[in-house]
DNA sequence: ACTCATATTAGCAAAAAAGCTAATTAGCAT
DNA sequence: ATGCTAATTAGCTTTTTTGCTAATATGAGT
């Protein structure tokens, strides 16, 4: 859903965590290892992420593979580009009325 | 700032309100009349998006119009692009490490 | 000045999000 | 089975966000 989309984008660290990602795969460790917050709570912002389907998982034994999920990421940002354009764009945000 | 955006982005209200407003300016009570939350309610959302700097107020006599700020909008685009692109448009995510 | 319409601010309560510690699961190695 | 590392889930508290009603401001008209 758009929706879990925007609203995972809304936290600092979270966006943080997609530019990390942005460079490559990461796993998820090394990914909390680059914050200040407890494992714990990176690993909920994961979670997050992934819920939004802005991440994927993968296990590679003992440990997980983080990777962004480019498509949905560009479709965010069509969204939002959709907000501008003269009057054409919104295949997702629906307006209500006229 | 580019948090304050992307939180005001949050919430399907204000998106849709920016959605709205795509298509020309509008009255604050025009634009409360299309939504069933209350008009105190709607005025916090634009309250929320006028912060982030998403949309201007314009006193018009006795009521408000207001109308998006696209340049913002565009800015927030871009820096969803940019946690997409191969090795470049961090302008503003900052990446902590390598 | 009084009133009506438009819109915001105050103040509160409910719901959601964030972040911690402690406990648990998952996989691998000994 | 035990132990170790990697990561998540549980349970909790604090903070933030949402959304209401009531109160206040702002401007126009009479």
């Amino acid at each position: 859903m758009q929706n879990s989309v925007f609203k995972a984008l809304a936290h600092p660290a979270r966006r943080q965590i997609l530019a990390l990602l942005r460079k490559g795969p990461r796993l998820a460790g090394d990914l909390a290892a680059e914050f200040d917050s407890s494992w714990p709570t990176m690993s909920r912002h994961l979670a997050v992420l992934k819920e939004a389907d802005l991440i994927t998982a993968e296990r590679q034994g003992n440990q997980i593979l983080y990777r962004v999920n480019t498509s949905v990421l560009e479709d965010a940002a069509t969204a939002l580009l959709g907000l501008i354009g003269s009057d054409n764009g919104d295949d997702d945000l629906k307006e209500a009325a006229e």
